[in-house]
DNA sequence: TGCAATGATTGTTC
DNA sequence: GAACAATCATTGCA
Protein backbone atom coordinates (compact mmCIF):
# COMPACT_ATOMS: atom_id res chain seq x y z
CA UNK A 1 0.00 0.00 0.00
CA UNK A 2 2.97 2.41 0.80
CA UNK A 3 4.05 1.51 -2.49
CA UNK A 4 1.35 2.45 -3.90
CA UNK A 5 0.78 5.75 -2.73
CA UNK A 6 3.74 6.78 -3.41
CA UNK A 7 3.69 5.87 -6.87
CA UNK A 8 0.32 7.43 -7.19
CA UNK A 9 1.64 10.51 -5.50
CA UNK A 10 4.88 10.97 -7.98
CA UNK A 11 2.95 10.65 -11.13
CA UNK A 12 0.31 12.54 -10.91
CA UNK A 13 -2.12 13.02 -14.28
CA UNK A 14 -1.11 10.23 -16.59
CA UNK A 15 -2.74 9.81 -19.52
CA UNK A 16 -3.83 6.43 -20.56
CA UNK A 17 -3.27 5.54 -24.31
CA UNK A 18 -4.26 9.02 -25.50
CA UNK A 19 -7.14 9.17 -23.07
CA UNK A 20 -7.18 12.29 -20.91
CA UNK A 21 -7.75 10.49 -17.22
CA UNK A 22 -7.46 13.78 -15.51
CA UNK A 23 -10.73 14.32 -14.25
CA UNK A 24 -11.54 10.70 -12.43
CA UNK A 25 -13.42 9.48 -15.31
CA UNK A 26 -14.65 6.41 -14.23
CA UNK A 27 -14.77 6.64 -10.76
CA UNK A 28 -17.99 6.05 -8.40
CA UNK A 29 -19.77 9.36 -7.42
CA UNK A 30 -18.49 9.34 -4.38
CA UNK A 31 -14.38 9.41 -5.44
CA UNK A 32 -15.35 11.11 -8.77
CA UNK A 33 -16.48 14.51 -6.43
CA UNK A 34 -17.53 17.41 -8.54
CA UNK A 35 -17.22 15.55 -12.47
CA UNK A 36 -19.85 13.54 -14.07
CA UNK A 37 -22.34 15.43 -15.56
CA UNK A 38 -21.40 13.98 -18.88
CA UNK A 39 -22.66 10.14 -18.02
CA UNK A 40 -22.12 8.64 -21.34
CA UNK A 41 -18.75 9.93 -21.99
CA UNK A 42 -17.81 8.54 -18.49
CA UNK A 43 -19.21 5.09 -19.54
CA UNK A 44 -17.38 5.12 -22.64
CA UNK A 45 -13.88 5.99 -20.43
CA UNK A 46 -14.48 2.99 -18.36
CA UNK A 47 -14.56 0.90 -21.44
CA UNK A 48 -11.76 1.75 -22.41
CA UNK A 49 -10.03 1.30 -19.75
CA UNK A 50 -11.29 -2.17 -19.28
CA UNK A 51 -10.66 -3.19 -22.48
CA UNK A 52 -6.88 -1.96 -22.11
CA UNK A 53 -7.05 -4.19 -18.78
CA UNK A 54 -8.53 -6.78 -20.69
CA UNK A 55 -6.18 -7.23 -23.54
CA UNK A 56 -2.99 -6.08 -21.81
CA UNK A 57 -1.73 -9.60 -21.97
CA UNK A 58 -2.30 -9.79 -25.71
CA UNK A 59 0.68 -6.86 -25.86
CA UNK A 60 4.16 -7.24 -26.05
CA UNK A 61 5.80 -7.09 -22.78
CA UNK A 62 7.71 -3.86 -22.73
CA UNK A 63 3.85 -2.49 -23.96
CA UNK A 64 2.03 -4.61 -21.14
CA UNK A 65 4.50 -3.44 -18.87
CA UNK A 66 4.39 0.85 -19.52
CA UNK A 67 0.52 0.54 -19.93
CA UNK A 68 1.12 -1.39 -16.10
CA UNK A 69 2.90 1.14 -14.78
CA UNK A 70 1.26 3.29 -16.38
CA UNK A 71 -2.23 2.26 -14.33
CA UNK A 72 -0.38 1.74 -11.48
CA UNK A 73 0.76 5.46 -11.68
CA UNK A 74 -2.71 6.56 -12.03
CA UNK A 75 -3.64 9.38 -9.28
CA UNK A 76 -7.34 8.12 -8.86
CA UNK A 77 -5.92 4.56 -8.51
CA UNK A 78 -5.25 5.17 -4.26
CA UNK A 79 -9.16 5.95 -4.48
CA UNK A 80 -10.31 3.36 -6.19
CA UNK A 81 -7.87 0.51 -4.47
CA UNK A 82 -9.77 1.80 -1.19
CA UNK A 83 -13.20 1.51 -2.77
CA UNK A 84 -11.86 -1.71 -3.90
CA UNK A 85 -10.91 -2.75 -0.65
CA UNK A 86 -13.38 -1.65 1.47
CA UNK A 87 -15.94 -4.32 -1.28
CA UNK A 88 -13.48 -6.56 -0.63
CA UNK A 89 -13.75 -6.29 3.17
CA UNK A 90 -17.69 -6.15 3.05
CA UNK A 91 -17.91 -9.38 1.30
CA UNK A 92 -14.79 -10.95 3.20
CA UNK A 93 -16.92 -10.07 6.57
CA UNK A 94 -19.29 -12.27 6.13
CA UNK A 95 -17.10 -15.14 4.86
CA UNK A 96 -15.01 -14.72 7.37
CA UNK A 97 -17.30 -15.07 10.41
CA UNK A 98 -18.29 -18.57 9.12
CA UNK A 99 -14.74 -19.87 9.31
CA UNK A 100 -13.41 -18.25 12.42
CA UNK A 101 -13.58 -19.31 15.92
CA UNK A 102 -14.50 -23.09 14.99
CA UNK A 103 -14.28 -25.38 18.24
CA UNK A 104 -12.03 -27.58 18.29
CA UNK A 105 -12.78 -30.85 16.37
CA UNK A 106 -13.69 -33.75 18.26
CA UNK A 107 -13.07 -35.93 15.93
CA UNK A 108 -9.43 -35.00 15.80
CA UNK A 109 -8.96 -34.73 19.69
CA UNK A 110 -10.27 -38.14 20.08
CA UNK A 111 -7.40 -39.41 17.34
CA UNK A 112 -4.78 -37.20 18.99
CA UNK A 113 -5.76 -39.05 22.51
CA UNK A 114 -5.92 -42.41 20.94
CA UNK A 115 -2.80 -42.03 19.89
CA UNK A 116 -1.16 -40.33 22.84
CA UNK A 117 -2.42 -43.48 24.50
CA UNK A 118 -0.78 -45.99 21.80
CA UNK A 119 2.35 -44.55 21.84
CA UNK A 120 2.87 -43.37 18.39
CA UNK A 121 2.38 -39.84 19.08
CA UNK A 122 4.22 -37.95 21.87
CA UNK A 123 7.14 -39.01 23.63
CA UNK A 124 8.48 -42.72 22.83
CA UNK A 125 7.42 -44.95 26.13
CA UNK A 126 9.41 -48.33 24.71
CA UNK A 127 6.82 -48.13 21.30
CA UNK A 128 3.63 -49.45 23.38
CA UNK A 129 5.26 -51.24 25.70
CA UNK A 130 2.78 -50.57 28.37
CA UNK A 131 -0.03 -51.45 26.02
CA UNK A 132 1.47 -54.64 25.60
CA UNK A 133 2.18 -55.58 28.82
CA UNK A 134 -1.52 -54.47 29.98
CA UNK A 135 -3.08 -56.68 27.12
CA UNK A 136 -0.74 -59.50 28.25
CA UNK A 137 -2.00 -59.12 31.65
CA UNK A 138 -5.90 -59.11 30.36
CA UNK A 139 -5.20 -61.92 28.59
CA UNK A 140 -3.86 -63.96 31.14
CA UNK A 141 -0.65 -65.19 29.45
CA UNK A 142 2.44 -65.98 31.52
CA UNK A 143 4.42 -63.06 30.33
CA UNK A 144 7.61 -65.08 29.61
CA UNK A 145 5.49 -67.39 26.57
CA UNK A 146 4.32 -64.16 24.76
CA UNK A 147 7.13 -62.43 25.23
CA UNK A 148 8.59 -63.13 21.46
CA UNK A 149 5.18 -61.84 20.50
CA UNK A 150 4.76 -58.64 22.37
CA UNK A 151 8.42 -57.49 20.76
CA UNK A 152 6.56 -58.08 17.53
CA UNK A 153 4.02 -56.54 18.34
CA UNK A 154 6.35 -53.18 19.64
CA UNK A 155 8.18 -53.27 16.68
CA UNK A 156 5.65 -53.10 14.46
CA UNK A 157 3.80 -50.38 16.63
CA UNK A 158 7.23 -48.45 16.15
CA UNK A 159 7.21 -49.25 12.57
CA UNK A 160 3.82 -47.66 12.39
CA UNK A 161 5.20 -44.47 14.94
CA UNK A 162 8.15 -43.96 12.37
CA UNK A 163 5.61 -44.12 9.32
CA UNK A 164 3.38 -41.27 11.23
CA UNK A 165 5.99 -39.03 12.00
CA UNK A 166 8.02 -39.22 8.65
CA UNK A 167 4.90 -38.48 7.31
CA UNK A 168 3.60 -36.16 9.71
CA UNK A 169 6.96 -33.86 9.32
CA UNK A 170 6.22 -34.36 5.57
CA UNK A 171 3.24 -32.39 5.51
CA UNK A 172 4.10 -29.90 8.02
CA UNK A 173 6.83 -29.07 5.82
CA UNK A 174 5.18 -28.96 3.10
CA UNK A 175 2.59 -26.98 4.71
CA UNK A 176 5.23 -24.19 5.64
CA UNK A 177 6.49 -24.19 1.87
CA UNK A 178 3.26 -23.86 0.74
CA UNK A 179 2.40 -20.90 3.04
CA UNK A 180 5.58 -18.76 2.46
CA UNK A 181 4.87 -19.42 -1.02
CA UNK A 182 1.51 -18.09 -1.18
CA UNK A 183 2.16 -15.38 1.41
CA UNK A 184 5.38 -14.05 -1.17
CA UNK A 185 2.93 -14.34 -4.36
CA UNK A 186 -0.21 -12.28 -2.40
CA UNK A 187 2.37 -10.10 -1.06
CA UNK A 188 3.34 -9.25 -4.82
CA UNK A 189 0.08 -9.19 -6.32
CA UNK A 190 -0.94 -6.55 -3.22
CA UNK A 191 1.02 -3.89 -5.24
CA UNK A 192 -1.39 -4.09 -8.03
CA UNK A 193 -4.86 -5.84 -6.13
CA UNK A 194 -6.26 -4.79 -3.27
CA UNK A 195 -5.01 -7.41 -0.72
CA UNK A 196 -5.01 -6.48 2.88
CA UNK A 197 -2.71 -8.12 5.21
CA UNK A 198 -6.03 -9.85 7.10
CA UNK A 199 -6.66 -11.21 3.41
CA UNK A 200 -3.43 -12.82 3.71
CA UNK A 201 -3.65 -13.89 7.25
CA UNK A 202 -6.85 -15.48 6.43
CA UNK A 203 -5.61 -17.01 2.94
CA UNK A 204 -2.58 -18.95 5.65
CA UNK A 205 -5.72 -20.29 7.94
CA UNK A 206 -7.49 -21.44 5.23
CA UNK A 207 -4.25 -23.08 4.05
CA UNK A 208 -3.64 -23.90 7.55
CA UNK A 209 -6.88 -25.92 8.03
CA UNK A 210 -6.77 -28.02 4.21
CA UNK A 211 -3.45 -29.18 5.81
CA UNK A 212 -5.02 -30.15 9.17
CA UNK A 213 -7.80 -32.03 7.26
CA UNK A 214 -5.02 -34.05 5.38
CA UNK A 215 -3.03 -34.84 8.64
CA UNK A 216 -6.51 -35.64 10.36
CA UNK A 217 -6.44 -38.46 7.12
CA UNK A 218 -2.99 -39.44 8.58
CA UNK A 219 -4.07 -39.75 12.07
CA UNK A 220 -7.13 -41.56 11.08
CA UNK A 221 -5.22 -44.16 9.13
CA UNK A 222 -2.84 -44.79 11.68
CA UNK A 223 -5.38 -45.45 14.36
CA UNK A 224 -6.88 -48.09 12.26
CA UNK A 225 -3.58 -49.58 11.71
CA UNK A 226 -3.18 -49.89 15.50
CA UNK A 227 -6.33 -51.33 15.79
CA UNK A 228 -5.78 -53.74 13.35
CA UNK A 229 -2.24 -54.67 14.95
CA UNK A 230 -3.70 -54.41 18.51
CA UNK A 231 -6.98 -56.92 17.32
CA UNK A 232 -3.51 -59.09 15.37
CA UNK A 233 -1.42 -59.20 18.05
CA UNK A 234 -3.23 -58.75 21.46
CA UNK A 235 -6.91 -60.46 21.08
CA UNK A 236 -7.24 -62.17 23.69
CA UNK A 237 -9.26 -64.88 22.32
CA UNK A 238 -6.47 -65.45 19.55
CA UNK A 239 -4.14 -66.04 22.68
CA UNK A 240 -6.62 -68.07 24.54
CA UNK A 241 -4.88 -70.66 26.89
CA UNK A 242 -6.47 -73.14 29.09
CA UNK A 243 -6.62 -72.82 32.37
CA UNK A 244 -4.37 -74.91 34.56
CA UNK A 245 -5.39 -78.08 35.95
CA UNK A 246 -5.05 -77.27 39.23
CA UNK A 247 -7.28 -74.13 38.48
CA UNK A 248 -9.54 -75.72 36.89
CA UNK A 249 -9.96 -77.51 39.70
CA UNK A 250 -10.13 -75.34 42.35
CA UNK A 251 -12.96 -73.58 40.18
CA UNK A 252 -15.55 -76.55 39.50
CA UNK A 253 -14.79 -77.27 43.80
CA UNK A 254 -16.50 -74.04 44.17
CA UNK A 255 -18.83 -74.47 41.75
CA UNK A 256 -20.10 -78.18 42.89
CA UNK A 257 -19.74 -77.04 46.81
CA UNK A 258 -21.68 -74.17 46.06
CA UNK A 259 -24.27 -75.40 43.44
CA UNK A 260 -26.95 -74.35 45.02
CA UNK A 261 -26.30 -70.77 44.72
CA UNK A 262 -22.86 -70.51 42.15
CA UNK A 263 -22.56 -66.63 42.10
CA UNK A 264 -19.27 -66.03 44.15
CA UNK A 265 -18.57 -62.72 45.55
CA UNK A 266 -15.90 -60.09 44.62
CA UNK A 267 -14.02 -61.10 47.49
CA UNK A 268 -14.33 -64.80 46.58
CA UNK A 269 -13.78 -64.30 42.92
CA UNK A 270 -10.60 -62.35 44.08
CA UNK A 271 -9.76 -65.27 46.35
CA UNK A 272 -10.37 -67.86 43.34
CA UNK A 273 -8.30 -65.52 40.97
CA UNK A 274 -5.40 -65.50 43.48
CA UNK A 275 -5.35 -68.94 43.60
CA UNK A 276 -5.46 -69.93 40.54
CA UNK A 277 -3.34 -67.25 39.08
CA UNK A 278 -5.53 -66.09 36.91
CA UNK A 279 -7.93 -62.23 36.75
CA UNK A 280 -10.94 -61.78 38.52
CA UNK A 281 -12.74 -60.72 35.35
CA UNK A 282 -11.71 -64.38 34.35
CA UNK A 283 -13.19 -66.04 37.45
CA UNK A 284 -16.27 -64.34 36.19
CA UNK A 285 -15.71 -65.40 32.76
CA UNK A 286 -15.27 -68.85 34.06
CA UNK A 287 -18.38 -68.89 36.00
CA UNK A 288 -20.29 -67.55 33.82
CA UNK A 289 -19.75 -69.71 31.06
CA UNK A 290 -19.66 -72.67 33.71
CA UNK A 291 -23.51 -71.77 34.79
CA UNK A 292 -24.86 -71.65 31.55
CA UNK A 293 -23.13 -75.00 29.78
CA UNK A 294 -24.51 -76.51 33.44
CA UNK A 295 -27.44 -75.87 32.90
CA UNK A 296 -27.83 -76.63 28.81
CA UNK A 297 -26.76 -79.93 29.74
CA UNK A 298 -27.11 -81.16 33.51
CA UNK A 299 -26.45 -84.34 32.38
CA UNK A 300 -23.47 -84.13 30.74
CA UNK A 301 -22.19 -82.43 33.99
CA UNK A 302 -23.54 -85.13 36.58
CA UNK A 303 -19.97 -87.35 36.47
CA UNK A 304 -18.00 -83.94 37.30
CA UNK A 305 -20.66 -82.79 39.86
CA UNK A 306 -20.79 -86.35 41.57
CA UNK A 307 -16.70 -86.36 41.72
CA UNK A 308 -16.13 -82.80 42.93
CA UNK A 309 -19.34 -83.19 45.53
CA UNK A 310 -17.56 -86.18 47.14
CA UNK A 311 -14.25 -84.81 47.03
CA UNK A 312 -15.17 -81.92 48.53
CA UNK A 313 -17.70 -83.87 51.02
CA UNK A 314 -13.79 -85.47 52.21
CA UNK A 315 -12.50 -82.31 53.09
CA UNK A 316 -15.65 -81.03 54.74
CA UNK A 317 -15.39 -84.11 56.77
CA UNK A 318 -12.15 -83.41 57.92
CA UNK A 319 -12.70 -80.40 58.38
CA UNK A 320 -15.57 -80.89 60.67
CA UNK A 321 -13.93 -83.44 62.66
CA UNK A 322 -10.66 -80.74 63.37
CA UNK A 323 -12.97 -78.28 64.07
CA UNK A 324 -14.78 -80.75 66.67
CA UNK A 325 -11.82 -81.50 68.10
CA UNK A 326 -10.58 -77.73 68.04
CA UNK A 327 -14.23 -77.03 69.94
CA UNK A 328 -13.98 -79.76 72.90
CA UNK A 329 -10.23 -78.93 73.56
CA UNK A 330 -11.39 -74.83 73.72
CA UNK A 331 -14.13 -75.47 76.14
CA UNK A 332 -14.42 -79.00 77.20
CA UNK A 333 -17.37 -78.59 79.71
CA UNK A 334 -19.61 -76.79 77.62
CA UNK A 335 -18.93 -77.75 73.88
CA UNK A 336 -22.15 -76.26 72.60
CA UNK A 337 -21.91 -72.84 74.72
CA UNK A 338 -21.19 -70.23 71.33
CA UNK A 339 -17.81 -68.35 72.02
CA UNK A 340 -17.52 -64.77 70.09
CA UNK A 341 -17.47 -65.34 66.61
CA UNK A 342 -18.01 -69.08 66.57
CA UNK A 343 -20.71 -71.11 65.65
CA UNK A 344 -22.00 -74.14 67.58
CA UNK A 345 -20.59 -77.25 66.77
CA UNK A 346 -23.33 -80.75 66.93
CA UNK A 347 -21.71 -83.54 67.96
CA UNK A 348 -24.46 -85.34 66.81
CA UNK A 349 -25.14 -87.00 62.98
CA UNK A 350 -27.70 -84.11 62.56
CA UNK A 351 -25.19 -81.62 62.60
CA UNK A 352 -25.67 -80.30 58.77
CA UNK A 353 -29.17 -80.31 59.19
CA UNK A 354 -28.87 -77.81 61.70
CA UNK A 355 -26.55 -76.03 59.81
CA UNK A 356 -28.74 -75.71 57.05
CA UNK A 357 -30.54 -72.82 59.68
CA UNK A 358 -27.50 -71.39 60.22
CA UNK A 359 -27.47 -67.27 59.46
CA UNK A 360 -24.26 -66.70 57.61
CA UNK A 361 -23.23 -63.87 59.47
CA UNK A 362 -23.05 -66.66 62.30
CA UNK A 363 -19.60 -68.09 60.52
CA UNK A 364 -17.33 -64.53 60.51
CA UNK A 365 -14.48 -64.50 62.14
CA UNK A 366 -14.00 -68.02 61.90
CA UNK A 367 -12.02 -69.81 59.30
CA UNK A 368 -13.18 -72.75 59.73
CA UNK A 369 -16.55 -71.57 60.13
CA UNK A 370 -16.45 -70.21 56.72
CA UNK A 371 -15.01 -73.78 55.32
CA UNK A 372 -17.54 -75.82 56.45
CA UNK A 373 -20.33 -73.53 55.31
CA UNK A 374 -19.29 -74.14 51.52
CA UNK A 375 -18.60 -78.03 52.61
CA UNK A 376 -22.23 -78.14 53.89
CA UNK A 377 -23.41 -77.71 50.72
CA UNK A 378 -21.17 -80.71 49.57
CA UNK A 379 -22.59 -82.62 52.66
CA UNK A 380 -25.90 -82.25 51.84
CA UNK A 381 -24.94 -83.36 48.06
CA UNK A 382 -23.49 -86.25 49.26
CA UNK A 383 -26.61 -86.83 51.62
CA UNK A 384 -29.00 -86.38 48.55
CA UNK A 385 -26.93 -89.35 46.91
CA UNK A 386 -27.05 -91.52 49.58
CA UNK A 387 -30.04 -90.55 50.91
CA UNK A 388 -32.67 -91.65 48.53
CA UNK A 389 -32.34 -88.83 46.09
CA UNK A 390 -32.02 -91.32 43.42
CA UNK A 391 -34.70 -91.32 40.41
CA UNK A 392 -33.66 -95.27 39.92
CA UNK A 393 -32.19 -94.35 36.84
CA UNK A 394 -28.70 -95.57 38.05
CA UNK A 395 -25.42 -93.60 39.09
CA UNK A 396 -25.36 -90.89 36.87
CA UNK A 397 -29.16 -89.55 38.62
CA UNK A 398 -27.74 -89.60 42.17
CA UNK A 399 -26.93 -85.63 42.12
CA UNK A 400 -29.74 -83.21 41.19
CA UNK A 401 -29.60 -79.65 40.78
CA UNK A 402 -31.82 -79.06 43.61
CA UNK A 403 -31.99 -75.31 43.42
CA UNK A 404 -32.25 -75.17 39.61
CA UNK A 405 -35.47 -73.38 39.09
CA UNK A 406 -37.98 -74.44 36.83
CA UNK A 407 -37.45 -71.71 33.62
CA UNK A 408 -33.50 -72.98 34.37
CA UNK A 409 -32.30 -70.20 36.41
CA UNK A 410 -30.90 -71.17 39.91
CA UNK A 411 -33.96 -70.23 42.70
CA UNK A 412 -31.58 -68.29 45.20
CA UNK A 413 -29.29 -66.34 42.57
CA UNK A 414 -31.26 -62.96 43.36
CA UNK A 415 -28.52 -62.21 46.13
CA UNK A 416 -25.22 -63.18 44.09
CA UNK A 417 -23.03 -61.15 45.25
CA UNK A 418 -22.97 -62.12 48.66
CA UNK A 419 -22.10 -66.01 48.48
CA UNK A 420 -18.91 -66.41 50.19
CA UNK A 421 -15.80 -68.96 48.70
CA UNK A 422 -14.81 -72.03 50.89
CA UNK A 423 -11.32 -70.41 51.23
CA UNK A 424 -12.29 -67.29 52.01
CA UNK A 425 -10.66 -65.60 55.63
CA UNK A 426 -12.03 -63.98 58.47
CA UNK A 427 -14.11 -61.13 57.74
CA UNK A 428 -15.87 -61.75 54.51
CA UNK A 429 -19.13 -61.83 53.94
CA UNK A 430 -21.76 -65.33 54.20
CA UNK A 431 -24.86 -65.55 53.13
CA UNK A 432 -24.80 -68.99 51.19
CA UNK A 433 -27.69 -70.23 53.23
CA UNK A 434 -29.76 -70.15 50.38
CA UNK A 435 -30.90 -73.79 51.48
C1' DT B 1 -8.25 -83.38 10.28
C1' DG B 2 -12.58 -83.13 12.49
C1' DC B 3 -14.73 -82.18 16.56
C1' DA B 4 -15.63 -81.39 21.37
C1' DA B 5 -14.06 -78.48 25.01
C1' DT B 6 -13.16 -74.06 26.58
C1' DG B 7 -11.91 -69.15 27.40
C1' DA B 8 -13.30 -64.70 25.66
C1' DT B 9 -16.34 -61.32 23.48
C1' DT B 10 -20.62 -59.17 22.32
C1' DG B 11 -25.37 -57.86 22.62
C1' DT B 12 -29.40 -58.04 25.50
C1' DT B 13 -31.96 -58.00 29.70
C1' DC B 14 -33.01 -56.77 34.24
C1' DG C 1 -23.23 -53.22 36.35
C1' DA C 2 -23.91 -58.15 36.63
C1' DA C 3 -25.78 -62.12 34.51
C1' DC C 4 -27.37 -64.46 30.57
C1' DA C 5 -27.21 -66.29 25.92
C1' DA C 6 -25.15 -66.67 21.60
C1' DT C 7 -21.15 -66.77 19.27
C1' DC C 8 -16.26 -66.62 18.10
C1' DA C 9 -11.61 -68.38 18.13
C1' DT C 10 -8.43 -71.38 19.85
C1' DT C 11 -6.84 -75.69 22.04
C1' DG C 12 -6.28 -80.45 22.54
C1' DC C 13 -7.41 -85.03 21.59
C1' DA C 14 -8.81 -89.21 18.96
Amino acid sequence: MDDQSRMMQTHPGVSLAGHSVQGGMGLPPHVQGHEGADGDGRKQDIGDILHQIMTITDQSLDEAQAKKHALNCHRMKPALFSVLCEIKEKTGLSIRGAQEEEPPDPQLMRLDNMLLAEGVSGPEKGGGAAAAAAAAAASGGSGSDNTAEHSDYRAKLSQIRQIYHTELEKYEQACNEFTTHVMNLLREQSRTRPISPKEIERMVSIIHRKFSSIQMQLKQSTCEAVMILRSRFLDARRKRRNFSKQATEVLNEYFYSHLSNPYPSEEAKEELAKKCSITVSQVSNWFGNKRIRYKKNIGKFQEEANLYAAKTAVNAAHAVAAAVQNSQANSPTTPTSGSSGSFNLPNSGDMFMNMQNLNGDSYQGSQVGANVQSQVDSLRHVINQTGGYSDGLGGNSLYSPHSLSANGGWQDATTPSSVTSPTEGPGSVHSDTSN
